[in-house]
DNA sequence: CTCGATCCCTGGACGC
DNA sequence: TGCGTCCAGGGATCGA
């Protein structure tokens, strides 16, 4: 379950081998997570690889623009999102295939770039600037960069439980459930607490254990739950730290209170009841 | 506006 | 062994 950190440690694996890489040729598996799989394989080949960059839980790789000149509305990014399987791998061609791998990319200097994705709710598309500026203005800022003010006002402005705001990407952008449980039981918030109805102070703790837990996961190159694998095919390390996610049953860290899981926005949400009291039920 | 339900898809865990 | 059921949970969409 690819979430920002996650994601992070994709695109800083990426960044060390792919930019200056030229794309040679592209076979393709199944394509339906493709956004015009056809196009795609006609246009990729014979570009290269600016940069790579990350937006939210999306991964922008760059390309650079064909001579003679790019038109304005020329696909310059590969966009891709991990969904909740999806895996990138690049080395050698000749290491052996892993199931549900979908796209390979042949690189000019020998190596293959991989898109595994076993369930794939994952996406993959070329994109134009115009659709990577639109992805930014329809979703929240990055949950990393977001400041206290704007955090403030995008949860403070909303009726939806907390839950619901984190994981939606609108009010803020790169949280999952994994994330969201561990923030909201750092500032000993009830996941069904509803935005508008935080104190500034509240909202203010939570944005900072969510900075902070997720810079320290970045440096742990994320949680390895499922089967997430970073680009050298390595797991993370974070899981170790979870506090709340996934340990319905065993107790809380703080207060020794055994950790509860109920179903919040339709997903599973670990908290411990006593450091996150339940907010009072109104109609 | 916010909600839950449903769908996309596969594999693993578990009960019988 | 094998089968059925539930769960994982990112995101779009639809109706209440």
């Amino acid at each position: 379950m690819p979430e920002l950190p996650e994601v992070e440690t994709v695109v800083r694996g990426l960044r060390a081998v792919l930019p200056g890489r030229q794309i040679l040729s592209i076979r393709l598996g199944k394509t339906d997570f493709i956004d015009e799989p056809i196009l795609l394989a006609e246009l990729l080949p014979g570009h290269r690889v600016a940069d790579v960059s990350r937006c939210g839980k999306f991964i922008s790789i760059e390309l650079t623009p064909r001579e003679p000149e790019p038109s304005a509305d020329a696909r310059q990014y590969l966009v891709i999102h991990l969904g909740m399987t999806g895996r990138i791998t690049t080395g050698n061609p000749s290491e052996p295939v892993p199931a549900h791998t979908h796209v390979f990319l042949a690189l000019d200097d020998g190596n293959e770039f991989r898109y595994t994705d076993t369930r794939r709710f994952g996406q993959m598309r070329l994109a134009s600037q115009s659709w990577i500026d639109d992805l930014r203005a329809r979703w929240g800022e990055d949950a990393l960069e977001i400041n206290a003010a704007n955090f403030a006002r995008k949860i403070g402005s909303r009726a939806a439980r907390i839950k619901a705001l984190l994981l939606g990407q609108h009010a803020v952008s790169g949280i999952g459930n994994i994330y969201a449980d561990e923030s909201l039981w750092r500032a000993k918030i009830h996941p069904a607490r509803l935005g508008n109805r935080l104190s500034a102070r509240e909202a203010e703790t939570l944005r900072k254990a969510l900075q902070d837990i997720l810079k320290k996961a970045i440096v742990m190159r994320g949680s390895s739950i499922s089967d997430f694998l970073d680009a050298d095919g390595e797991p993370g390390e974070y899981q170790r730290r979870h506090r709340a996610y996934g340990r319905e049953g065993e107790r809380c860290y703080r207060c020794r209170t055994l950790i509860r899981r109920i179903i919040v926005a339709g997903r599973s949400s670990y908290f411990c009841p006593k450091c996150q009291p339940a907010p009072r039920r109104r109609k």
